[in-house]
DNA sequence: TGGTTAATTGGTAAAATAGCCAAGAAGTAT
DNA sequence: ATACTTCTTGGCTATTTTACCAATTAACCA
């Protein structure tokens, strides 16, 4: 692989790292139906504050969300719906892997 | 989040982190274009036999590919070819954030 | 001003990931 | 049987990721 291509590929897999995490799965798909502030997204993951504050920001930096503050709070929305089909192909996979399992089991 | 939202979200970022890395998301690619070998992918990534055997053995685990042995030959597929949609994705976002960056820059 | 809420940042320890080398397994050929 | 090729697995180290706590910043209110 060459420097250019590693880089283009490194770029991607940023990206997709950014999603690889299941409360950053969970931020998204809560996103999905609407803006949130960090203080529900901390209350519905149940996690610190500070833990989901750093998961907001690596969403952010992936360019997958956008923060909106108004007051003392911060509000988040998804910049890039087509994330959510990505999911749905997941979906796919996951249901497809299902399956496999299955039949292996007769 | 409850025990089943959680394991959902996880089951989804396993797929998902099969994917966050640069040579195997070049696997990905070059899969999309037919079946190769682990050699011939070793070739083009010019990394380690070993360490392209794994990447490969994450994205079979994963459900992405399967592997399809010949005599002392080694053959992998993609059997999700959505995820290539899913890639088109992050291109657009990628291109989004370069936007975004030189609009910064004025 | 002082107090309160909301969010981010720095520090740290534990866990996961990645890469190479060495060794082993499986097939083919001489 | 021996040698050779192809691929996988185990071992090890270095790097990265993650989560919590503590401290800080920022906005608002009494």
């Amino acid at each position: 692989m060459d420097i250019q291509t590693r880089a283009r590929f490194s770029a991607r897999a940023r990206v997709i790292k950014a999603l690889s995490h299941p409360s950053r799965l969970f931020i998204v798909d809560e996103l999905s139906r609407g803006e949130r502030c960090v203080c529900e997204l901390t209350e519905l993951i149940g996690a610190d504050t500070s833990t989901v504050s750093k998961h907001l920001s690596i969403l952010r930096n992936a360019g997958i969300i956008r923060d909106d503050k108004r007051g003392t709070q911060v509000f988040y929305q998804l910049t890039m719906p087509c994330v959510l089909r990505f999911l749905d192909c997941v979906e796919t996979i996951m249901q497809e892997n299902a399956q496999a399992q299955m039949s292996l089991m007769g």
